[in-house]
DNA sequence: ACTTCGACCTGTTGGC
DNA sequence: TGCCAACAGGTCGAAG
């Protein structure tokens, strides 16, 4: 479900509601995740408070002043605040409950997802340590994508997909970056020129704030913490969009597999250079 | 040190 | 209508 603008707005959403507040309760209703929760997390939590919320990637750091929570929503996961009292979701797997009033409830029907206790700096656990630049931020420029894309002889698209070069950037926004910079998805990384990386870097910031200012994509089910739907969807130029026309020159878009993963391009827009 | 592929899960969709 | 295969926003870790 959730790329880099989904998990933006989720974090937005959540701070407005829990920052600061104090956790009474967990209610953890399946452990098993893509790796088990904790079992000691409720008494853990209990009586703590969020202190700042941060995102490194598509993880959610809540901090706390003994330890962070670190959480990612896999392929399916959502994070949504309601009262306390409430209907519980099929797939609701976590509730953690503030003061009397509201819940922050974990929904993750694939379970792809892990919610997981730190009591280090987060940045340097296991998952976490590894991850490259944001893409956000100043550090994720051409020069050092180039630089990074020297040894690597895989497709672009698997090259900016990958969170060790750059995190983030998921299936939709990988689609809809290489069509807005015209490279063809499968073009080995280390052949692209510093040129096209400018390029390649620009028009991935441009789109992911963007689509943040967007609320994100909806494709399916994605909804943020209040349970919006994104609107980024219908600003979409490639991905779902196979068999369509090209908006710039009407050429029918292709798909072809890519890492087990749908690849949309424009065969005429994006050649390989 | 690289890349590729299976694995983890449930739900939905499309073809026969 | 039912059944089955393919696919879906992610990514770790084993195997090559």
């Amino acid at each position: 479900m959730p790329e880099l603008p989904e998990v933006e707005t989720i974090c937005r959403g959540i701070s407005q509601s829990i920052l600061k507040r104090k956790i009474s309760s967990v209610v953890i209703r399946n452990h098993k995740l893509r790796w088990p929760i904790p079992k000691n997390l409720p008494q853990v939590l209990s009586g703590q408070s969020i202190q700042t919320i941060k995102r490194r990637g598509k993880y959610i750091l809540l901090e706390t002043k003994i330890g962070t929570l670190i959480i990612h929503l896999g392929m399916s996961g959502n994070l949504r605040i309601k009262p306390k009292e409430h209907v519980f979701g099929k797939h609701e797997h976590v509730n953690i409950v503030f003061g009397d009033k509201l819940a922050l409830c974990y929904n993750d029907p694939r379970r792809f997802g892990a919610i997981l206790w730190t009591i280090k700096n987060p940045l340097e656990h296991a998952l976490l340590k590894n991850l490259g630049p944001e893409p956000l931020e100043r550090n994720f420029t051409a020069q050092y994508l180039f630089d990074r894309a020297k040894r690597c002889h895989a497709p672009i698209k698997q090259f900016i997909m990958n969170s060790k070069v750059v995190v983030g950037v998921g299936n939709i926004y990988a689609n809809e970056a290489l069509f807005a910079a015209k490279i063809n998805p499968v073009q080995k990384a280390n052949t692209i020129t510093l040129k096209r990386y400018q390029l390649l870097t620009k028009k991935t910031k441009e789109l992911l704030r963007y689509a943040i200012k967007h609320g994100g994509t909806t494709i399916k089910d994605y909804s943020d913490s209040q349970g919006r739907k994104g609107s980024f969807q219908n600003k979409l130029r490639v991905y779902g969009r196979e068999g369509q026309f090209c908006i710039n020159c009407k050429t029918k878009l292709a798909c072809i597999r890519l890492g087990q993963r749908s690849t949309v391009f424009c065969p005429h827009c994006q050649i390989e250079s």
